[in-house]
Formats: structure tokens, C-alpha cells, sequence
RNA sequence: GCCGCGUUGGUCAAGGGGUUAAGACGCCUCCCUUUCACGGAGGAAUCACGGGUUCGAAUCCCGUACGUGGUACCA
């Protein structure tokens, strides 16, 4: 029994979106599950819609989410080259082999030739007609010229591609797994193009050779290909024998709240679509990443697993080590899914509490101190992330609610204080100074019953105070407890804060 | 247009002939806390439609509708 092998084969032309990462994600926790390989391999086929820095920018996105490679261009392997363009030789081989034996043609049309066969079977029943069974004789190829035309068009360099000679109708079936059995009609496919006139062959004869070439065993990608699969299937046929095809998986689609998911979403609902901050070098646009926006990549690729993907429990926490252990293609849903930014905070959060602080630590160290707050302490960093965690959903939210514990209010919630302010609290507080100048050690209960203490001296409402007391320290009515707040920041803030505070409120 | 794939609450979803049709997110109410959150207890909300098959259908079959993908010398 051989070795699984699967492959990601992602194209850099841009940013490295949902859909993407989930297909990396089903292919990298099928391939560790068995134990077998996770290979990374470029389609870059075509060079005019490649990007400059995408393809880095691909490794530097599967890294921050967990998922090394065990070969790539950038990792190495024993099948090198790993980029489509380095191999560029060897699919010619199989394109001739192909017209060699019948299955394949060339075409020596110009793109005007096939603009005006378009539009001259241009219909209302039919808006996009192909270049197929019904019209190739028509057409200038290697199926209607004489071996000599061809021979000598050929010896001349003529422009041409190689395209499938498509059957007519047979049946072309093959069993995905999500899927189960898809079938197609051969007459109604396409003469897809195999290779193109710069010599590069296209995406349909690339993935057959290399997945021939490199062994792999499985092939995850998303549903987006399932229509150009029969030319696969017919590709593997004619090259190497169905009986070795790799075994297809056709992932469902991630939608955004309208339609497929874009790039335009992200913009216009306000969540990231790309695993990481992404900058066209083209339009100098940004397009912002999950990372970026305060996302955990272990939330991260929890909340792309189980959309679309369950185990038929009810947990929804899952760590790479445990999707890894649970994960299975069977269980993944044929449907598309929607996805929902709500529950992705949902994941982030629950992440975030459930991860040690020292593990995210530096990176809201780096919010802060973009911000102009300088950690110098990072034990004392420590302590207030841990008390504030749980309010947090993205790594961004820690600065809010957390600046107090460093910066006193320069603002206070005029409205809550306002009402309750008389000359009574007054006193109440600057007697509190008093008390906690001369409190013997400053520990959050010596400090609550000391104020309690107080308060019922002097008969006040104990819950109005420690309002007004929050307001004091924090400027609104948000953090942890206040007497936690008053430990954690220190007598000298403390009682700084409360006379700051009182002279605001005196004017009240 | 044609072809493929799909359709359980607003969203993610379990369930694959007999269930009070799980659970989660979000929303609402209450408790906790005179803060925000966490936590806890409740609540509203679903089998796209029409036909079959069957004693019985969310589950099987056929249509229809809708959604989505493809229909490029893009991947």
C-alpha cells in the first residue's frame, strides 16, 4: 500500500482567500491523517495573470496558519521543479503523444478565426458556443489539413495550440468523494485547449502530468473544477490508465452574503476574505487579512474546517491536532456555505480564552505599542490580558479594553456620574483617600472591605459608589472589577485617579 | 441557452422511512454583576414547492422552482 500523496496547486494571483485556505486545510488534514505527504506545487501556467510576491506570500499564509508543506518549490522534494513554468518541457511531450495517437489535434486558428466562429454561432439558445465536435471540421486544425499543410505549418512555427479531440457521445463517469457519481455527456464538452501557443500547456493538461509525475494519490480542489473534470478523467485515460487517476474531491463552495465570496465582499461588509494582509503591487490596493484584523490562526483554521465539515459530535472547538485525528471526506457536505463573520468572531473568542496569553502575548504587544503605549513589564502585561481575555473577540479589542490599566481616563461617562453626584460622594471619596493612603497591604479585598467599610459609615449605597469608583479609574462603565483594577494598577494611580476625578466631578 | 452541482431556522448544521427535528452563532427575556463581558436559565425561528412510492416521508423516486459553478490559448 502506497504512501497518500495530495497536493494544493494554487495559482498566485493574488491574495489567498477563504476558499483557498479551506481547500489547504481539507488537503493538509486528509494528507496527515494517514500519515501521508502534503505537497505544495505553483500553477503558474499563466504568466500574465501571475503576481509579484503572491507566490511568497502563499508560504508566509500557510505557515502563520500551521500547515507546512512537505514538498514545494520553496521546501524542496523529489520532484523538483515544483512551479509549473520550471516544467514547461515536459508537457509537450505528452501533448504530441496525444495527436500521436488520435486524441488530440492541432489548431492553427487565430483568436479572430475563433471570435468570428463565436459570434457566428452565436444565439439566444446558445450565447457561448464552443469549439467542439459540431464545429472543429470547420475549423482550421490538424483534423481538416492535409498531413502536409500541417507539417509544413508546423515547420514553420505557425501560431497553434493542441486541443482534446472530445469523444461523441459517451458517457464520461467517475466517482468523487463528496460527490459521489458525477457523469457528463462527452458531445456536450469542449476541444479544451491542452497547450498553448507560448508552449505552456494549460491547467487541464498540467494537473494530469503532475499529478502523474509526482504520485499523488488524492486531489482536493474546489467545486469550481467539477464541470472540467471529464477532460481530466479522458486526459488520464489516454495518458496513463484510469485504473491510477488520483481519487477527486470536489470541495463546496465558501458564499459571501451575496453570491460567491469576492474580494468586493470583504470591502463592502466589512470582514477580511484573505488569510493575511494582501497588497496588490499592481494598484498598491490592501486588501486586509484575518490575521491583520486580530484573528488567532488557530481559530482561524477551526472555523474553515467546520464550515463545510463535521465529525457528527457536537464539538465545535477543534485544534489542528484534533481535526487532524477527526477529519474525514466523508463528512464533508456536498452544499456550498455561507459564510458568516458573526461566528467567526464567535471561534477568535473562544480561542482567545481558551489559549494561554503568553502565546498571543507579543502580538497585542505590537497593538499597544503601535498604538504609543510602551510595555515594559511584560509580566504585568500578562496579568492584564489574562484579565480582560474574555472580553475580547479579535486581538485588536485588547487595546480598548485594556489602555486604562496604562493610561489614565482623559474622559469620563459624564452621564452615569452626573445624577448620582452630590456632596455626600464627595466627602465619601475624599475620605477614601485618606483610608487608602493608610490601608496596610494593597490587596483587592483589603481595598473592597475598607470601601464597603466606608460606605456604610457614612450610609451610602455601596453599588452607586463603586460605580462612581469605576468611572474614576476607567472613565466608563466597562472591565473587570474595579477593586481588581484598583490591585492590578496601584496605590499611587489609585488614589491619583480619585483626585483627578474629583475635581471633574466637582463641577458637576 | 446548455451542462454540472446543490437545497433542514437569518447563518453553520445533526438526523438518511416512525424523533417532542439535536447542537452552535446571531436575536429576545430573565438570573448573576448596580459596569462591560463571562457564566447560567428560558424563548422565538426550519425540513423550497408539487406529485408519487409507503400503513407512515425531512429522509426514497420524479418533476418544478431557486441558488451556485462552468460554458476562455484563466486558474
Amino acid at each position: 500500500m502506497s504512501k497518500v500523496r495530495v497536493r494544493f496547486a494554487p495559482s498566485p494571483t493574488g491574495g489567498l482567500h477563504l476558499g483557498g485556505v479551506r481547500t489547504v486545510l481539507f488537503n493538509y488534514l486528509f494528507a496527515k491523517k494517514q500519515g501521508g505527504d502534503f505537497i505544495v506545487r505553483i500553477e503558474d501556467t499563466d504568466q500574465t495573470r501571475f503576481v509579484a510576491g503572491a507566490e511568497d506570500y502563499i508560504f508566509n499564509c500557510l505557515k502563520w496558519c500551521g500547515m507546512e508543506p512537505d514538498e514545494s518549490p520553496v521546501h524542496g522534494g523529489p520532484y523538483a521543479p515544483y512551479r509549473q513554468s520550471e516544467r514547461k518541457e515536459l508537457y509537450r511531450k505528452y501533448a504530441e503523444q496525444l495527436v500521436n495517437d488520435g486524441f488530440a489535434y492541432y489548431a492553427f486558428d487565430t483568436q479572430e478565426e475563433l471570435e468570428k466562429m463565436r459570434n457566428y454561432f452565436k444565439s439566444v439558445e446558445n450565447p457561448s458556443p464552443q469549439y467542439d465536435g459540431k464545429v472543429r471540421m470547420q475549423m482550421k486544425n490538424s483534423l481538416t489539413l492535409t498531413a502536409e499543410e500541417v507539417k509544413k505549418l508546423l515547420s514553420e512555427n505557425a501560431r497553434h495550440v493542441v486541443r482534446i479531440k472530445m469523444p461523441e457521445g459517451e458517457t464520461i463517469s467517475f466517482t468523487d468523494m463528496i460527490h459521489h457519481e458525477v457523469s457528463f455527456d462527452s458531445s456536450l464538452v469542449d476541444d479544451k485547449v491542452l497547450l498553448k501557443a507560448d508552449g505552456m500547456p494549460t491547467y487541464h493538461l498540467a494537473v494530469v502530468v503532475d499529478d502523474h509525475l509526482m504520485k499523488i494519490t488524492h486531489a482536493f480542489r474546489g467545486e469550481e473544477w467539477l464541470s472540467s473534470a471529464p477532460v481530466h478523467v479522458l486526459l488520464w485515460k489516454y495518458l496513463f490508465g484510469l485504473e491510477h487517476m488520483p481519487q477527486w474531491a470536489h470541495l463546496p463552495l465558501i458564499m459571501g452574503p451575496s453570491g460567491k465570496l469576492s474580494k468586493r465582499d470583504g470591502a463592502k461588509y466589512g470582514f477580511p476574505v484573505f488569510a493575511m494582509n494582501w497588497v496588490d503591487p499592481k494598484t498598491n490596493e490592501l486588501t486586509e487579512g484575518f490575521k491583520e484584523r486580530g484573528f488567532l490562526p488557530e481559530a482561524f483554521t477551526n472555523l474553515l474546517a467546520v464550515l463545510g465539515w463535521n465529525d457528527g459530535t457536537e464539538q465545535e472547538l477543534y485544534s489542528m491536532e484534533e481535526l487532524i485525528a477527526n477529519f474525514s471526506i466523508d463528512r464533508v457536505h456536498a452544499a456550498g456555505a455561507k459564510f458568516d463573520f458573526e461566528k467567526a468572531k464567535w471561534f477568535n473568542h473562544e480561542w482567545i480564552k481558551k489559549l494561554e496569553v503568553e502565546s498571543y502575548q507579543s502580538i497585542v504587544k505590537d497593538i499597544f505599542e503601535t498604538k504609543g503605549i510602551i510595555i515594559d513589564d511584560d509580566a504585568y502585561f500578562t496579568k492584564v490580558l489574562d484579565l480582560v481575555k474574555e472580553r475580547c473577540h479579535l486581538l485588536t479589542d485588547f487595546y480598548n479594553q485594556a489602555v486604562f490599566f496604562y493610561m489614565a481616563p482623559t474622559a469620563y461617562d459624564e452621564a452615569s456620574v452626573k445624577t448620582k453626584w452630590d456632596s455626600e460622594k464627595h466627602n465619601f471619596f475624599t475620605a477614601l483617600i485618606t483610608r487608602y493612603q493608610n490601608v496596610g497591604e494593597w490587596k483587592r479585598d483589603t481595598l473592597e472591605n475598607e470601601f464597603k467599610n466606608l460606605a456604610t459609615e457614612k450610609n451610602i449605597k455601596v453599588g452607586e459608589l463603586q460605580m462612581i469608583f469605576r468611572v474614576m479609574l476607567v472613565g466608563s462603565k466597562m472591565g473587570p472589577g474595579v477593586f481588581v483594577i484598583a490591585e492590578t494598577i496601584g496605590s499611587a494611580k489609585t488614589i491619583n485617579r480619585i483626585e483627578k476625578a474629583l475635581a471633574v466631578f466637582s463641577l458637576y
